[in-house]
DNA sequence: ACTGGCTCCTGAGGGC
DNA sequence: TGCCCTCAGGAGCCAG
């Protein structure tokens, strides 16, 4: 599932792939995902030269000369480059045609993804323009946490998933980070020290930046087209962990539901 | 202003 | 072998 780490992973890995490349046409295979595909996807990027990528959050932008592809990969999405007399595979649901032969292909089973298409500026775009800090920006501290905490109730890993405040952080890093920083995750937001805070945002930037490290692996598999499972499996410490060893007290891993989501912690470790 | 809950979808995995 | 059931999961949206 592509967190924040694989989304910025498959930019990197798409953008010199891409750069200078002209789009000859759009094929939308099946426009039922998160939203409709809009038929300007289909229309609007044909005869135009890509810029470049870059990456908002969970959203990939590709920059055109008059406009923005906008692609949200949701959980089970991916991107693809192909030769284009590869021909597509089952839930290969949106198709840019390049000048030079080939094609990149939006994968999505659960097609919980999205692709738009705007001609303004991107980061105006209503599902761009009220998201939170990027976590590895220098916008994300601990003041501005502790603030958006106020004497908030909610669990303090609701506060971290909420893209309003921070993005990016998904499901298993919140599990992941709140483990690093020592903090339970359903510690009321409002009742955590500053100085915590400061602990906690090191740990997200530590595990997103470790995160996106194993993505390279990810990415060569990405552009080669041959998948690896569980990349990044082998390094986490709770998530996914119910009942086996903490690997700093040695006391068995907790799993309970937090804000709708599976969540892991060590019940000794984490206060 | 907050908060919790619902929703989209399909593959995987367990039970029988 | 195969069918059925349950669950996961990003994030927008809505109701209370």
């Amino acid at each position: 599932m592509p967190e924040l780490p694989e989304v910025e992973t498959t930019r990197r890995g798409l953008e010199p792939f891409l750069n200078g490349q002209r789009i000859a046409a759009v094929r939308i295979h099946d426009p039922r995902l998160r939203w409709p595909v809009s038929p300007q996807v289909a229309t609007a990027p044909c005869g135009q030269l890509i810029h470049g990528v870059s990456r908002r959050a969970k959203y990939l932008l590709i920059h055109l000369e008059r406009g923005t592809i906008i692609i949200h990969l949701g959980m089970s999405g991916s991107l693809r480059l192909a030769s284009g007399n590869e021909s597509p595979r089952t839930h290969d649901h949106v198709e840019f045609l390049l000048d030079n032969g080939h094609v990149l292909r939006l994968h999505d089973p659960r097609r919980f993804g999205s692709v738009h298409f705007t001609e303004d500026d991107p980061l105006h775009h209503r599902l761009l323009s009220s998201l939170g800090v990027e976590p590895l920006s220098d916008a994300f501290t601990a003041p501005l946490l502790k603030s958006k905490a106020g004497s908030r109730k909610v669990a303090v890993k609701n506060l971290i998933m909420d893209a309003k405040i921070v993005v990016g952080v998904g499901n298993i890093y919140a599990s992941e980070s709140l483990f690093l920083a020592g903090i339970h995750p359903s510690r009321p937001a409002g009742r955590i020290a500053l100085q915590r805070y400061e602990g906690l945002v090191a740990a997200i930037r530590k595990v997103l930046a470790k995160a996106i490290t194993q993505g390279g692996t990810t990415l060569r598999d990405f552009v080669n087209g041959v998948g690896e499972p569980g990349y990044f499996a082998q390094s986490l410490q709770v998530y996914g962990r119910a009942q086996q060893p903490c690997t700093i007290c040695g006391s068995p891993i907790s799993s309970r539901v937090i804000a709708q989501r599976n969540t892991f912690f060590c019940a000794k470790c984490q206060r």
